[in-house]
DNA sequence: CGTGTGGCGCGCCTTACCTCA
DNA sequence: CGTGAGGTAAGGCGCGCCACA
C-alpha cells in the first residue's frame, strides 16, 4: 500500500535513466553493507529498487558499520525492554485485519501519551532502575534495544521492509517489545536504510559528473585539433569539395559526385550491389544535420563524417 | 456511482536520550 | 568530570489509501 508512495519517491530521487538506475542499484550491496554484514537478501527483494534516494549528510555512512559496535553498549545497560504489561492486552484486542497497531494507532498521540504516563512507563522506569521521582518528570525515556533484538529486527527486516499487523505483533511479542516499538524501529530503520541509498547515489552521481567533465574535455580538445585541421591549406588540397560529398543515409557509404560511388565501403557491407537510397548531403563543417546519439559516437574515435575521410 | 469521513500506516522532520571519545 | 558529536528511539505532523456510510 505504501509502494505508491515510495515509487513516488524514486522518481523524485534522481533524474537518472532505467540504466543508470540500475547501476546504482547493483553498487548499494557492496558499498552500503558494512564488510562484516552479508548483504540482506532484501536486496533482491524490492526495496532498493522502488526506494529513492535523497540527499542527506555523509554521517549515516557510518551507521551500519557502527551499528556492530553500538550493540556492545547494549549488553552494558539494563535489558529495559520486558514485555510490558499492555502487550498482552494489546494482542488480545486482534480480532480484525486493523488489529493491534490499528486499534493503538487509531488513538496515536493518546496512545503514546497513555503508555508514556502510566504502567509502561513505570515498567520502563523501574526496568532501568529510574526512581519514581525521575519517571515522573519526563514520560520520554530513550529505550535501548539489546543486542538479540536488534539482531532479531534485522534479520526481519531483511525478509521484508515492511511489516503487517500480524508480524508487528508475533516479532513484538518475540521480542517483549510493545508493537508499536516494532513499528517505530522498522520505520527508523527504512530511513537509515535510504539515507545510505542516498550516499551511494550521490557518490555515482559524482562519478558521473567526474566522467562527463573529462570527456567534455577530450571533446573540446578534439574538437580543437579538428578545426586546426580544417585551416590547414594541405588538408584543403587533398579534399574534394564538401558539397560534392553525399551519403546514403541508409548504409551510410560516402559516395563523390553524380556517380554515387560508394567510396570506404565498411567490410561488411561488401557483397551484392547495394541499391543506395536518396543521398543526403554530408556537410563536414558544421554538426551533424540530425543528432547523434552518444552511443553513436562512442564507437567512433572522432567526428563520425571526418572519419570516413581517413 | 460519486462523495465525505474516519482509521490506519507510512515518510519525513525533529526531539530527547544515550554512549563514547 | 564536563562536553560535544554521533547514533537512535520516539514524538509530531501531513499525506495517501482504504473501507464504509
Amino acid at each position: 500500500m505504501m509502494m505508491g508512495k515510495e515509487d513516488l519517491g524514486l522518481s523524485l530521487s534522481l533524474s537518472f535513466s532505467a540504466e543508470k538506475r540500475t547501476t546504482t542499484i547493483n553498487l548499494i550491496p557492496s558499498t552500503i553493507i558494512s564488510p562484516s554484514q552479508p548483504p540482506p537478501s532484501s536486496f533482491n527483494n524490492n526495496y532498493w529498487t522502488t526506494h529513492p534516494p535523497f540527499p542527506h549528510s555523509s554521517s549515516d555512512m557510518k551507521t551500519e558499520a557502527c551499528r556492530l559496535v553500538e550493540t556492545r553498549s547494549f549488553l552494558k545497560g539494563i535489558d529495559v525492554n520486558r514485555m510490558p504489561a499492555t502487550a498482552e492486552e494489546e494482542e488480545g484486542g486482534v480480532s480484525s485485519p486493523n488489529s493491534t497497531i490499528s486499534s493503538l494507532s487509531g488513538n496515536k498521540r493518546s496512545e503514546r501519551e497513555g503508555n508514556c504516563t502510566e504502567e509502561n512507563e513505570m515498567e520502563r522506569a523501574s526496568s532501568r532502575g529510574i526512581s519514581d521521582e525521575e519517571d515522573g518528570e519526563t514520560c520520554r525515556k530513550k529505550l535501548r534495544l539489546t543486542k538479540e533484538q536488534s539482531a532479531v529486527l534485522e534479520d526481519s527486516f531483511k525478509d521484508h521492509h515492511t511489516l503487517n499487523p500480524k508480524q508487528k505483533l508475533a516479532l513484538a511479542k518475540r521480542l517483549g517489545l510493545r508493537p508499536r516499538q516494532v513499528e517505530v524501529w522498522f520505520q527508523n530503520r527504512r530511513a537509515r536504510t535510504k539515507l545510505k541509498q542516498t550516499e551511494v547515489d550521490c557518490e555515482f552521481l559524482k562519478r558521473c559528473v567526474e566522467n562527463l567533465t573529462d570527456e567534455n574535455r577530450r571533446l573540446q580538445k578534439e574538437v580543437q585539433e579538428l578545426r586546426s585541421l580544417k585551416h590547414s591549406p594541405q588538408f584543403y588540397m587533398q579534399m574534394t569539395p564538401p558539397t560534392t560529398l553525399t551519403m546514403c543515409p541508409s548504409c551510410e557509404c560516402v559516395a563523390t559526385g553524380p556517380t554515387n560511388t560508394p567510396v570506404n565501403i565498411p567490410p561488411h557491407r561488401v557483397g551484392p550491389p547495394h541499391q543506395h537510397h536518396q543521398p543526403m548531403p554530408l556537410n563536414m563543417w558544421g554538426p551533424p544535420s540530425t543528432p547523434i546519439s552518444r552511443g553513436h559516437y562512442g564507437q567512433m574515435d572522432t567526428y563520425p563524417t571526418l572519419a570516413r575521410q581517413k
